[in-house]
Order: structure tokens, then C-alpha cells, then sequence
DNA sequence: ACAAAAGTGTTCCTAATACACCCATGA
DNA sequence: TCATGGGTGTATTAGGAACACTTTTGT
């Protein structure tokens, strides 16, 4: 036991679920693989996690590599260990998902010559994915659901400032069912975790107040909430 | 990226939080040390993770050489990566927390002789421990209490034939507070996971039905429900 | 007879739901 | 003026919470 380390080990990668909304539609950011295994098909942005470094490090410096982004937010998702899941040999991934408004991100390529493409590709039709990604995502998508139910984290995938009916398609779009727009605006007007900006968005029609979190209260905004669904 | 396996790589281990119900209380599974480092200290069951086998089988095969048992409740809790969580080297700990009732649950030793004595503590006084288990305990322990409010998971702390009042003290227990009589017996005869026996536990008082399991329908056992608290 | 745990219903209140119309703007 | 999305209130219902007494048994 003390001579651990001579033991043949797995190696260990984070891959993360990048989540936005674009086109009101929920997207996933994909990278098209440059090397075999899966050379040309679409993957999970990720990597080998160094061996000074964190596993949420890790993943914070894959993210910004390939997407450059930072400040999303980023939580750790379940770490997916099949013996068979990488052809290579035994790799072990701890999967993150991470929220974020599609204004901030501008996906680039990075040095590594072998990532060519980057894709947000809609949750509802993925394209053949490498590996065990497409599970991966699945099990992401879930706990979004999920979380969204009960807390507040949606708000992560807007702008800074978004009207009431933008956060109600948001939610529509991603818990897939249509909701009354009186009972979501009573909602979430009472939890109390955003406010009047006092700027009017001008569009096509009427003008639609803007909102914006709360600075003052930001640990209320994932309390637990049950959202209409 | 191809030749990935000949970075250094951390090693991969598994911890397990058994949880049990012992004398109305709540108690976690804890091993002590036979070697260095944290040498004499209480610590998890776990162990290194095999390159041919799963997450999910390394947990299970430490438990079963650890304790014995065989059919928990296991699952997946969080993975811990901070690099200097070990001081032997990095090591990554996939946690896995378990739930077991305490009448089959048998601890013994195994033929590794640097494990000399396992002990169910109370997780209300925890001893000093290795690692960062203390961690990792409250951590499953915070899931625990939240699985509980939403689930009906807990059944899988007590033997297959139960009384009311032993379900209610097991969540009194994990919760922390006293629950209602009335409103917990309705709530949970609601729930159509548990049957009659037909059969009276006797003792020094009245005696009370004993209830199981309902076996048709395992699954609704873990759909989403609001417990009081 | 008494101590101790088992068992049982109703009222109250809060929160979720269902539902329809007028308003402000740009084209 | 009209098409479009923004904005607003009430009545009903369901579910959670509070609450006290009778029953059965062993000693």
C-alpha cells in the first residue's frame, strides 16, 4: 500500500458541459476531435488534469483555453469511470457543467493544432459524439433540469440585465413545457433575488423593463425554490 | 496528447460513508490505520482503484472486504482533487457514500494486516481522522439530509420489516428535529412504498404493525418528495 | 391501575394553479 | 390602425402544518 505508486494507474481528465442559450434554444459547446481516437467527430471541450493542479483548476483552465471564458459558473457533475469508456486505455473523467451568458463567450481555437472547430450544438439534436460524451451530456442536461427547479442557477445563462420574459422562455426552453406568464412573474418577483434596473429594453413593440440580481443577496439566489412545472 | 501515458498521473482511489442506524443514532463506518501516513488514525474504508475495474466495483469490493456486505444502497457523492489531500502524493478520491441496515451489517477484518479495528462513530462526535475525511463525512452527511427530505431513501437504513415509529425516529435522527406523528404516518402511507406485514411487533407496550417495502413498485421509492421539516 | 408506546381526523393556512384583458410601441 | 409582445389580479384548490385524545399491552 505505502508503494502505491507503482501500481499501473488510470490517468484522470475533466471534460465539461458547457451550457448557454442562444436562439432560445439550450446549446452545448462542442470541439471536433484533430487526433484519433474519434479523429473528425464533435467531443466535450477537456483534458488531462496535471499533476499540480486541481481538479476544478483543471477544468477552469480547459474552459478558458478553449473558450475563453472565465467567471462562469462551474460545478462538478459525477465522475464517469467505465474501464472501456476511452479506447486508448484506462482514462477516469470527472465531468463539470458550466453555466454562461452567450455574450461572454467567444469560443476560439486554441495553439493545439489538433482543435479545429468549435460548434454550439443544440441540446435536442446532437451530433455523433466521441467517447461516452453524448452520456455525459445527458446526465448534465439532467441536473439542470433539476437544479433549475429549485433554485435560482438559471439565471447564470442570461445577461446581465434580461427582461421577465426573457428569464420565462429560458426556463420554457430548457424545462420543455410552456408556463403562465402571471404565476412565473408573481414567482420569481418574490424570491426577491433581482431588481429593476429602471432602464426600458426598446424593441419592436413595447418597451420591457429590465432586471438585474441582487448584489446585495447573491447566496439567496440558490436556496431552494420550487418553480412551477 | 496521444502519448498522454507517460505524464505523471495522480492516483485514483475510493472512500466509502457507510451510514447506519445504530441505538437511534447516526453512524459512520471508520477503519484505523495500520500504516503511515496518519498512522493509528481512524479513516474511511477505501482503497486504490484497479485498472480493470470500475468506480463503482472498486467501492464495492473495498466494502465487501471491509465490512462484509453485499446489496447497499451505494452511490456516487462528489469527487475529491485537491493536490495536497494526500501527503504521500496526488491522489484523487472518487467518495461514494452507502447506506445499510445495521443488522447486516458485520465489520471484520481483512487479511491486510495494517487494519486492525473498525469502529461505527456517531457523526454527532466524529474522532480526529486522516485525509481529509472529516470532509468528506459532512459532505455525505449534507446529502444525506437532503436526499431525505426529497426521497424515501432512508428506508434503506432500517432492517426489511420496520415500524412506523422506527421510520420517524430514523428521520428525527438524520433531520435533527421532531416531526409530527400524525402528519408523518399520513405522508408516509401516502407515499404507496411500504405495505402492511400483517404482522405485530411485540414488546413492552402495545404492539405496532410492522410495514416493508412494497416490492412492485422499487422505483417510486426514489421519485421526489417533500418531506416536513 | 398505571406506564408507555400505538394509533387516529379535523381545522387552518399558505402556496400553487388556472384564467383574460388592457397597454405601449413600431411599422 | 394593427400586429406584437408587455404587463397586471383574483378566485379556486391542494397540500403542509398544527393540534389531543383513545387504545392496547406488559408489569
Amino acid at each position: 500500500m505505502n508503494d502505491f505508486k507503482k501500481y499501473p494507474k488510470p490517468s484522470v481528465a475533466v471534460d465539461i458541459v458547457v451550457f448557454t442559450i442562444k436562439d432560445d434554444d439550450l446549446k452545448v459547446l462542442l470541439i471536433k476531435r484533430g487526433l484519433p481516437p474519434f479523429k473528425g467527430r464533435w467531443a466535450l471541450p477537456g483534458g488531462f488534469v496535471w499533476i499540480s493542479e486541481s481538479l476544478e483548476e483543471a477544468a477552469l483552465r480547459e474552459l478558458e483555453e478553449e473558450t475563453g471564458v472565465r467567471d462562469v459558473y462551474l460545478e462538478q457533475l459525477y465522475t464517469f469511470g467505465d474501464t472501456k469508456r476511452d479506447p486508448r486505455g484506462r482514462v477516469i473523467s470527472v465531468a463539470y457543467y458550466a453555466l454562461t451568458d452567450s455574450t461572454k463567450i467567444k469560443p476560439f481555437l486554441t495553439g493545439q493544432e489538433q482543435i479545429q472547430k468549435v460548434l454550439w450544438a443544440s441540446v435536442k439534436k446532437l451530433p455523433p459524439l466521441a467517447f461516452d460524451h453524448k452520456d455525459i451530456i445527458l446526465y448534465a442536461l439532467k441536473r439542470l433540469e433539476y437544479k433549475l427547479e429549485y433554485t435560482a442557477v438559471g439565471l447564470e445563462l442570461l445577461p446581465d440585465r434580461f427582461t421577465l420574459t426573457e428569464i420565462q422562455k429560458l426556463y420554457e426552453t430548457i424545462l420543455g413545457e410552456k408556463l403562465d406568464k402571471r404565476n412565473f412573474r408573481k414567482k420569481m418577483l418574490s424570491l426577491n433575488i433581482i431588481e429593476e434596473t429602471g432602464i426600458w429594453k426598446k424593441g419592436l413593440h413595447r418597451p420591457a423593463m429590465l432586471y438585474r440580481f441582487k448584489k446585495t443577496n447573491p447566496l439567496s439566489a440558490f436556496k431552494k425554490i420550487k418553480f412551477e412545472g
